[in-house]
Order: C-alpha cells, then sequence, then structure tokens
DNA sequence: ACTTTAGGCAAGGCGCGACTTGCATGTCAA
DNA sequence: TTGACATGCAAGTCGCGCCTTGCCTAAAGT
C-alpha cells in the first residue's frame, strides 16, 4: 500500500493523473504513446507500468482486465486525505 | 526551489506541518521537542532543521528571524496547486 | 499452430534524499 | 568578554526510488 503523497511525488505520476483526467479508461499502451507525444518523455513500457502500479497501490487509479487489455480509471477520493488533513486559513499573526 | 509534492512526501514533514497548525510560530527547538516528546521521533536537530529548509524552499513554511531565535509559521497557499490541477469528480462510467 | 499484441515479473544500475557528525556563526546574559 | 544558547554549513553514509534490460504469460488474429 502506498501513501498519496508518495504516489503524487513524481511528474510523470502527475502527468498520468493529467491524460486520465482527460481521457479516462486509457490502457498501457495509449498512456505510453500520449506520454511520448504530447509530453517529450521517452520513457520504456515498464517504467509507465511501474508508476501505473504506485498509483493503483495508493488508490488514485482503479483498473478493470477486459481480454488481454487492462483499462486505467482515475479516482480522486484519496486527494480528499490531502485537502482535510491541513485547515487552509490564513497564517495567524505572530 | 521545492516542489510541494516533493515536500509532502515525507511524514516527518507532514508532522511538523500538523503542529504548526496546531500551534503556529515555533522555533526549531521547540518543534525538535514537541516531535520528540508527542510522536516519538529521535531525529537530531540538523535532521529537522533541514526539513524545515525543504518545507520552506516549498513555501509551506514561511519564517521570520527575531534575535538569535527563527519561527517558523504554517503557510497553506501552495495547496491550492494540489486541489486545483485535478477536478475531484467521480470516475466516468467506461 | 504460429505470430502478434498487451501486459507482468525480476534483477541490476544509478542517483538522490534522509540522516548523522563535526565545526562554524551569531546572539544574549552575566 | 566570556560562556551558554539558537541556528547554519558541509561532508559523508546509507537506503530507497526510478529506470532499464531480459525473459515470461496470456489473449487475439490468421
Amino acid at each position: 500500500m502506498v501513501h498519496v503523497f508518495r504516489a503524487l511525488d513524481d511528474e510523470t505520476r502527475r502527468l498520468v493523473l493529467d491524460e486520465l483526467s482527460v481521457r479516462d479508461g486509457q490502457t498501457l499502451f495509449e498512456i505510453c504513446s500520449v506520454l511520448t507525444m504530447r509530453h517529450g518523455l521517452s520513457l520504456t513500457r515498464q517504467a509507465i507500468s511501474q508508476h501505473l502500479g504506485v498509483l493503483e497501490s495508493a488508490g488514485l487509479v482503479v483498473t478493470e482486465r477486459r481480454g488481454r487489455s487492462k483499462f486505467h480509471y482515475f479516482n480522486p477520493e484519496p486527494l480528499a486525505e490531502i485537502t482535510g488533513r491541513w485547515p487552509t486559513r490564513k497564517r495567524t499573526e505572530q
């Protein structure tokens, strides 16, 4: 089980979440190609796969397998832990 | 300049923000002792100092120096980057 | 059955971040 | 000014995370 904060501490994983926000339910290869085309990333398929594993372990991505394809969906629920941990207020006067 | 996501990817730094949320404007030694007492941490003063440096570099902590003391204040503003990056909606149907 | 396609598993390299140790700087009190 | 207090700087160790390479499993097409 990977912590949400650690999952978000990587620009590639954040870009993956960006992409899934635009178009949900993409496969590994689709994510690979769109990351290469639109963001100039040159990573191997395994690298992206490991990133997706981290995101899934953190609960930020849920998957569904159909045949030989695996579809990835963005799940924003764990983000609530971040927004709820600290009160969003202005700093107090000293 | 440290990224907000990286600054938050450390339980010690998150505890520091927790403590500053409870009582703002603490010095390095105060943070050290309260982390040791209340959270069972056994870190050196330098370790905590480096953590505070990361938080300050990320903009999550602002400081003010008076004499030989340095006071640390929690600044929640950078957290907006997290909450604003991804839409908080339920996942679409496939 | 054979090939192609989509993905998984495991080991290794490599760099960076967390932490420590030691010394230096600057401030306040007596 | 001398000593104690609060913090800063720098080098070094060590573990872990990111990425690659290589091989394997399984589903679909022909």
